[in-house]
DNA sequence: CATGAATGAGCTTTCATTCAT
DNA sequence: AATGAATGAAAGCTCATTCAT
């Protein structure tokens, strides 16, 4: 495909980036072909030779932007040394991220809880790429003794997105704008220390 | 009228729970009128006597069914006396009914996520009553000691309640079957005392 | 039938008024079986029990409330001695009788007009009725001389029954109320005399 | 866009004109919108790239031909010079353009007479066109010494519309098939010098 | 490559009519 | 006689997709 060559690249990403906003504005289902062509200023039958269909284009804003967005955390997670300092840098990237480009945040999380997912495939690949990062982190905090033993990190995997991706989620529907990166800290230092005090941080299996 | 007199309440529900089981299979926006009325085993029209328009059948399973689940949830609260008690209970009890329900479980966490929900007051609600049940449990902790001071309580309640509806989104789309409420001590563990190390514990700010 | 008998008879005729109130605020086509039998206080089953179908409900208010306003002309017509009285009587009583119930000339207009015609052959009957009318009062006007010879019948009762609906219909969309009643002998001169001025009067076939 | 350009034109007057037909063979609310795609020869949906929905096709109708046809009245008026021949060219000039086109015809008589009428704005606009020129007439007679002073203008309207509308609405309900035009001058005729005879013209207040 | 008019399947919703009570 | 819940055919309208230009 010669997506990246003279004017067809830039119609291709023009199509791509219209629709993100059009489906964060209405929603993927209440959104149609007609509003994204004119968003992108193309016509209708422009689209299609661009994208297979409709859901291609989630499908190729999953492979694409929300590709890259993953490769940037893994990037992120690298400036760090610590175990501690690398979940805040992932945690910030990820909010600040999502900050900058609200319109991919909002079809980003709502393709994410459907049942039946268009970019499925897309999707398990990003899933696994996250839980790889946070194995990365995991590993290195257990190396430098600051993170525990028989993690099951499956589990830590999904507290850390799910809270992330909870508190971008309570961002978007909040009636006020707010800053969401400085909450990157605050939320790390939760999840690597709990809410329990130390003093009763003893009983632990 | 009541929707619980005579055969006009059995309808109403009957209804209901076939959208919900519809809805949870192909989502909201791909089920069909007629789709739930042949699950419910009534004819189309049949639907818009007990309905305003297919959005308010999910309007009625938030304010009906949703908020029942909620309301066990402080029940299952007040079980416990400790506060790793309390959300344990909270967690458990959690997974425990969607994991009975998976239906509603898919509907809700689909519904919640999208950019223009559908039942946003009652979505609100249940979630005030959420940080409600997740303060008291904070209170509770501080006041026996268990919990440490100074916490950003909205955070908090982000932080469970996205880590638990991630557990179970991730169980929702899971290959195989497994056991969802096995999970919740677990992670009422992690969330009480985080990933860290004790020995770590101590640089707190 | 027993319309008259009992309460049989009082829902009858509540339902018949019912209907051309509601018919007259919305048409005929605008309104629904369910808006009749909420506006006569019956159930929906009930409009069944006494008229055949929707249609039907139009066919019987023209077979009864019409039937008997045309009779009323020929009484008042009866009432004047000279051609020019009774022509002021019928357009009197016409007028009067449209403004006395306003819900009865908005039905009867616009079912006039259609082309499809539900009570075709009621209608057929009342306009002939009015022919005849118009026809005696003609004949009564040739006798005493005030009337001219070699008329057209057919075309002067369309030109009377036209100019006099015309009014009507006027009233019934105009947007501030006025006195229907006091055109009566106004028009009836026009028709009588024409708009000519007396002077070039002589050029008569 | 203009719609007379290209095909586009062709096809938004195909639609209009079997619209038209549709609707005075079966009236408006009888009619569907598929019935006139048919008729059209185009698709359901085509009819609704040239009108917003089906009441839009009356109201264009009613915006584009009846507009029209008011025109030709005012053209014809014109082309006599004495009072009582322009009345007599307006006359035979609405007859015979009602006569030339019976589709539009009963679609102008049933919509102007419906309660609620969905072009009313352009029902109003042609019905002032229409007094503007009986106005004009009257006053030309005035002038010249046919038409008798202190008439009252309105009611000479209602009263030359509502003969001629009645007289084109009997000849569409009548089951046999006759000259519309050559009642032009009889109606004229009596419309100046009214149905009494010139002996007893007198009396007049 | 690009267009946008045209398509028609399929949707949500209404409502005249029936019938068990 | 009277009810009104239930029906399901049929309506208006939308929109993803195609294709002649």
């Amino acid at each position: 495909m010669t997506r990246e060559s003279n004017t067809g690249g830039d119609k291709y990403h023009r199509i791509l980036n219209a629709a993100v906003r059009v489906f964060a504005r209405q929603g993927f289902f209440q959104s149609t072909v007609s509003q994204v062509a004119r968003e992108a200023g193309v016509a209708d039958g422009t689209i299609y030779l661009y994208f297979k269909n409709k859901e291609d284009i989630l499908v190729q804003f999953f492979s694409y932007r929300a590709r890259q967005v993953f490769d940037d955390f893994k990037i992120a997670v690298d400036r760090a040394e610590s175990a501690f300092g690398k979940l805040k840098c992932l945690i910030g990237r990820h909010l600040a991220t999502f900050q900058e480009d609200r319109h991919m945040a909002v079809v980003y999380l709502s393709e994410i809880h459907q049942i039946s997912r268009v970019a499925e495939p897309q999707i398990r690949a990003m899933s696994q790429r996250y839980a790889d990062i946070v194995a990365s982190i995991v590993e290195c905090g257990q190396q430098e003794g600051s993170i525990r033993e028989n993690l099951n990190l499956g589990l830590v995997k999904r507290m850390i997105i799910g809270a992330v991706d909870e508190v971008i989620s309570t961002w978007l529907h909040a009636e006020n704008e707010y800053d969401l990166t400085s909450l990157a800290d605050p939320l790390a230092d939760l999840l690597m220390h709990g809410i329990g005090s130390a003093a009763f941080g003893h009983a632990r299996r």
